[in-house]
DNA sequence: AACAAAAATTAGGCAAGCCAAATTTTTCTG
DNA sequence: CAGAAAAATTTGGCTTGCCTAATTTTTGTT
């Protein structure tokens, strides 16, 4: 029943509600990268099937039953990308790929074994939550770094894990998941934003700002 | 372009060829359950692919394409056959079906990583050898425990990892690959055969007999 | 050799997923 | 409020992979 395109786009249309954008066709067909006539083919599928409710010329929201499925395959994904990092030693910015095969592929034993394994952990290697097994999942209660105020103490949330070249870029200035930094301040005009870690002084564009998220503490 | 439907024909026949029965449409069509008439369009598809040679009406032969894509999918299914039971601590009846699943979604990447973290292997949990990445194989010269001449010392050496059921019973009599043993005597008129480990008597059917693959020593 | 049974193939059809091109609906803009 | 542009849908078509039913070829049996 849950094929791999039908998980995929139920993912998609999650991501899209979750980040309060309206899930319309064509923002469906550009992240998956398919026409817009796809999108309406399979629309209707998924509505048929009660994963969705479609309102025509409009969009798409998720039903009880489709919020289940997208949060089922989030944990799959997300716990597969955690393994590869943690047990098979796989960088933060490959894994993306292989988990979005394997995602549909693991049967829920394994997935439940590799989930003990780990230690019942609780944020993939890009610090996004892991939904539970019951189907809950944690708010990121975070905000972004480039609207963090200056001289703020802080540490690093989550990252997208969509963009491998950002993900390397940050890898490579040692800027990773719950590294703790403080603020100095923001040069004006949209210059850097001047950072410290320890004895280590960073400075990050206000385009990366923007998509990190923090935990001021 | 090697789609899970044609990784697994090419497997099959594979394992065909290489117990030397003639790969006929039949036969793939028994062992994949599906019609002889998807075999046959199956079949005329995978020859265009280069992939099989085919004689209608007689059956098919790999070609050295068809055969190195058979090795390579080996490969995967065992090394991941092995990792299950090694890493996750799935028990060796329950791998096989999570394993035909993952053989066609894992990365090469992914796949040598396992390799190395599990040592280069050798042979997956069932005695099987795991080909190695060059495609080459290592022949299995082992004899069927029913063959084994009375008083034979000897390992068990390969079990087939099809029957779920017959390799619960051998790990309930402990009986599992490498176990070393002393072929005492078999009753006559298809009786049971007698087998000593270490301090312990065992009787095992004729049938499970012809079954085990063992090593004389 | 003749006929029946078994094996293999062909013909026609269906579902999933995709696409391009044509059409309809909504939204934007002057 | 037109008219144009953008968004969405419909239509028709393609591939993969499977099926059933009909047909052809091979094999086995008397
Ligand atoms: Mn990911
Ligand atoms: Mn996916
Ligand atoms: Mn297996
Ligand atoms: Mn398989």
């Amino acid at each position: 029943m849950a094929t791999t395109a039908n998980e995929d786009y139920i993912k998609t249309i999650y991501a899209l509600e979750s980040s309060g954008q309206r899930a319309s066709t064509s923002r469906i067909a550009q992240r998956l990268d398919v026409t817009m006539a796809s999108v309406t083919g399979k629309i209707k599928h998924l509505a048929a099937a009660g994963y969705v409710r479609h309102t025509p010329y409009y969009g798409v929201t998720l039903t009880p039953k489709g919020r289940k499925l997208a949060l089922h395959t989030l944990r799959r994904h997300r716990l597969i990308e955690l393994f590869l990092v943690k047990t098979l030693g796989l960088r933060w910015d490959e894994v993306h790929a292989d988990a979005e095969v394997l995602e549909h592929a693991i049967s829920d034993k394994v997935l439940e074994r590799m989930y003990e394994y780990l230690g019942r952990p609780e944020f993939d290697p890009h610090g996004a939550p892991i939904p539970a097994e019951d189907g809950s999942i944690k708010e990121l209660t975070g905000v972004r770094l480039s609207d963090l105020p200056s001289g703020a103490r802080s540490r690093v949330l989550h990252v997208s894990d969509a963009d491998g070249e950002f993900l390397r870029y940050l890898a490579s200035i040692d800027f990773t998941i719950g590294t703790a930094f403080t603020l100095r301040d923001r040069a004006p005009y949209g210059g850097p934003l001047r950072i410290r870690i320890g004895r280590r002084e960073l400075d990050i564009g206000p385009d990366a700002a923007e998509r990190i998220l923090v935990c001021p503490s």
